[in-house]
DNA sequence: GATCGGTTTGGTTATTGTCA
DNA sequence: TGACAATAACCAAACCGATC
């Protein structure tokens, strides 16, 4: 898999995740050292606050793509969303799954993302957090020292009278006569005798003291507003250990009422069921099961699925091209989906066809080369024949669509040919979707490898016009590839 | 209301590294 | 060497807000 960005980063000094503690940042190709890691986490906590508060997060990525560099590592924007996701991601499952095979291990940057999520600042570079007292990187969440520094600089001592809590100190804040103490010219200063030379040790002695004293009560004043601090943080950590306790206790709860509510629906779609069960077979009906799997469609569309959605679309579009109202058309397709077998909404429908639109067109602009033998997004060659379709019709001379070039738009339209599609009788009759899904999984990519191939040789040695008629090989009838709008109705 | 662009979230797959 | 963890990359579904 080679990314648009990995050209940057495709130096490999043959390093993994673990020696990028020991190594500098530009180590192991696409992968992330450690360090660059914690750094992009650091960072992206650091602007927690502005990720929350911001709705485009795309200029936030760039930025932070700007201070990783600043360090020294350099990822795109999107590189680093990626990453965090992926981190985040990470973090989540081997997080849910501790109880299970993870016990006893935990995540490398556990501590980070933990902290993250529970609106903590990190600490960096990362170590253990929570327990504030024993690491040394709680220094880094203590608040900016409150306490002046201490003029240790005795030409500059502290002001004595302006001090407003001196009420009950020890110290005694008048201080010594200072232009007494550093003037060497006294008015005896001709005489040095015995008595001058003991004033001086005197009062620098009393200095001493005075220093001693001050230097033990910001000791004693530190330990306290030290003292103070944890237990403020004990404070807050035992509420939040309440509040998780509370939140634990309503939401068993609301699991619980949740599972009540399952059992009962269960009990009563159970009690339908029969019901139906029994309707039918008093009708005894020749074949009942038809339309028993319309309703298993799941939330992931399969592949004939989408395929039927492009075909419904394409062919019921031009009934709808008017600027009318767009909702019967989706209702339309919304039916004769569920005709087919497939029981999707209307806002389903449109919502698909609007995400399968983006991605191609998303594909399309980045330029990116997809591989031909892709497994994946088997709906492209369809929206790609589609497209050109259109611009061939709406605009024929103007700019090609998405950039064509010009020996792009002579080639011929090629629908994915509806021989690989199974015809919906066959798997209709099938007695549940689910139970063929592993054979029509198999058969979509047996199929999928026809297509491809036959795709080749068609594009090889078919550079003109239409494909009027491809004749199915197989046993049932399958429609035409043609560049034609294709009708549904012929796949019934 | 339709459309579009952006984002979030979750799933999947392929690859790489580590360790027994 | 195989199992497995970790990672990168991709894709899909769903949602939201802006714009027309």
């Amino acid at each position: 898999m080679v990314d648009a960005n990995s050209g940057e980063e495709k130096i490999k000094e043959g390093a993994g995740e673990e020696e990028g503690d020991k190594i500098t940042n530009s180590c192991g190709g696409n992968r992330w050292p450690r360090q660059e890691t914690l750094a992009l986490l650091k960072i992206r906590s650091d602007m927690d606050a502005v990720f929350r508060d911001s709705s485009l997060k795309g200029p936030l990525w760039e930025q932070v793509a700007r201070k990783l560099a600043e360090l020294g590592y350099h990822r795109s924007a999107k590189k680093c969303k990626e990453k965090f996701e992926n981190v985040y991601k990470y973090h989540k499952r081997t997080k849910e799954s501790r109880s299970g095979k993870h016990e006893g291990k935990t995540y490398k940057f556990f501590d980070q993302l933990q902290a993250l999520e529970n609106q903590f600042p990190l600490s960096y570079p990362p170590k253990p957090l929570p327990t504030l007292a024993t690491t040394t990187n709680t220094v880094a969440l203590l608040p900016p020292p409150t306490t002046r520094p201490i003029a240790t600089n005795p030409r500059n001592p502290p002001e004595p009278n302006n001090n407003e809590n001196n009420n009950n100190n020890n110290i005694p804040f008048s201080l010594p006569n200072m232009n007494n103490l550093f003037s060497t010219t006294s008015t005896s200063s001709s005489t040095a005798s015995d008595e001058d030379l003991e004033e001086k040790y005197r009062k620098k002695r009393k200095w001493k003291d005075y220093f001693r004293r001050l230097t033990r009560q910001v000791l004693v004043k530190q330990e306290e507003m030290q003292k103070r601090f944890l237990e403020a943080i004990d404070k807050r950590e035992r509420e939040h250990v309440a509040q998780q306790e509370a939140w634990r206790i309503q939401e068993m709860a609301r699991i619980n009422r949740e599972h009540e509510l399952l059992v009962q629906e269960r009990s009563t779609a159970a009690a339908k069921n029969a019901a139906v069960i029994a309707f039918l077979q008093q009708l005894s009906a020749p074949q009942p099961q038809t339309q028993v799997m319309i309703s298993l469609s799941s939330s992931r569309w399969p592949k004939t699925e989408v395929h039927a959605l492009i075909r419904l679309r394409t062919s019921l579009e031009p009934k709808y091209q008017e600027n009318g109202p767009k909702a019967p058309l989706w209702e339309d397709i919304s039916a004769g989906m569920s005709r087919l077998g497939y029981n999707r909404s209307a806002k389903r429908c449109k919502e698909k066809w609007e995400n399968i639109n983006k991605y191609f067109k998303k594909v399309k602009e980045s330029n990116k080369q997809r591989r031909e033998d892709s497994k994946t997004c088997p709906y492209f060659h369809e929206l790609d024949a589609l497209y050109r379709e259109k611009s061939k019709t709406q605009n024929p001379f103007g700019a090609s669509f998405h950039n064509m070039k010009a020996h792009e738009m002579m080639e011929p339209l090629m629908v994915q040919p509806e021989q690989q599609w199974r015809p919906p009788s066959e798997y209709e009759q099938g007695a549940a979707k689910e139970s063929n899904e592993g054979q029509y999984e198999r058969r979509d990519r047996e199929e999928e490898d026809e297509e491809e191939e036959e795709q080749e040789e068609l594009e090889d040695d078919n550079e003109e016009g239409d494909l009027e008629s491809v004749e199915d090989e197989g046993d049932s009838r399958y429609e035409i590839a043609t560049n034609k709008l294709s009708s549904v109705d012929t796949v019934e």
